[in-house]
DNA sequence: GTCTATAAGATGATAGAC
DNA sequence: GTCTATCATCTTATAGAC
């Protein structure tokens, strides 16, 4: 028998500057939140899919909750920068080849081109399905005191940001939203994963989905 | 000082036929499980709600699990059953006079102005908070294996109810599904709370709910 | 039909070592 | 910067009395 002890490799994690480490913990946390919800999740899930211990992710963030406002401010900022880069491209003139590969069916105002762009944006994003399952789970959240309240300003901000930043009318704003949130509930509700194996299913996605579908059947792949 | 002891007036619950304990602990359930979710929600909560004991809650349902199903199971067939019920009114022509109220600018073919019908039943059912909340609910819990499952056919069946039994074309059952969702969105968040205090809040609900808004502000009232 | 007592297992957070 | 040990709660579920 060998006089070293067997141990496990990743007993103790390599050390790393803080702030590396805290982008590492809450791109975990995003997505143990976004499966199982604030309350549903525990930090030791956290750690384990961050790879370091249990207490060492509540010394980082204080409390749980605060970890996942973190989490929150962090998925609503890369949602927001998304549409405010294609807003900024499209403005600016740097989208002219995307612009041309949109269905000219639906006609071409800035309104309507800008619309399509966005949802392009969006399903792209949902290719991450941490990011707006994180949102999700802050929208069922409305009865959590701080959550709720974060949630909320949250929700009216992306709203300004459709209505006034894109410049979307009343109309169109309603039902970009309301597609979004369509989108989120099938893919939360794990539906996209079903696609091509159940009739009723497939047919259900085509419906609802549309052109958008192709970008939301590629799953996450481990780095 | 009286020699009578002081007793809570609920300290032990009446007797009750079981039949109607269930409905009553069904119901109290919902309106926990809406507001925390399935893994947030505790059987304590529930028997509070219902004033009786925890543990009676579990002798009655087995798992909190079970209890979960059953009440996601009530809320579907009450969904399902509005909207049936107002299919075969209009079809058997007793909805001539709320027809008559409905916008005539949004046309007049069977399937317009059954969406609309559709629309406002939905509004109406989600004056009990609950029912909807708990679709909600089911809606996120896509990963537990045995709730999601019954999330994802219970979704599939509301769809085919829209498709087959109202006949609702695609787009339609597409922007009826998303529409439906969205006014999920606005009332978990709790933002239809805040409606009248909030300048961007008021303008986000007018934008998004339009007529439907002025049924969505009465709350529940306690019997 | 309904309760009290309680076992058995999480879970969030703290203390303090290395 | 990161861990081990541990406390105090809370939560589901069981046993058994009334």
């Amino acid at each position: 028998m060998s006089a070293k002890k067997v141990q496990q490799p990743d007993a103790r994690a390599v050390r790393m500057p803080a702030a590396e480490r805290r982008e590492l913990i809450l791109a975990a946390a995003t997505a143990v939140f976004a499966e199982r919800g604030y309350v549903g999740a525990t930090t030791d899930q956290v750690a384990k899919a961050a790879n370091i211990s249990q207490p060492y992710v509540v010394r980082m963030f204080g409390t749980k909750e605060k970890l996942f406002l973190e989490a929150l401010d962090r998925a609503m900022g890369k949602l927001m920068g998304s549409f405010r880069s294609v807003i900024a491209d499209y403005d600016g003139g740097r989208l002219a080849e995307k612009v041309a590969a949109l269905d000219p069916a639906k006609g071409d105002s800035r309104e309507i081109q800008l619309k399509q762009l966005m949802s392009l944006a969006y399903a792209d994003l949902v290719q991450d399905r941490g990011i707006l399952l994180m949102l999700m789970q802050s929208f069922i959240s409305g009865h959590e005191p701080v959550i709720g309240a974060r949630a909320r300003e949250g929700f009216v901000d992306i709203y300004r940001l459709v209505r006034d930043e894109a410049g979307l009318g009343e109309e169109m704003t309603r039902d970009f939203l309301a597609h979004g949130m369509l989108m989120n509930t099938l893919i939360s509700l794990r539906l996209t994963d079903l696609y091509g194996q159940d009739s009723s299913v497939t047919e259900l996605l085509e419906c609802t989905m549309g052109v958008k579908l192709p970008l939301l059947l590629a799953h996450d792949a481990p780095p």
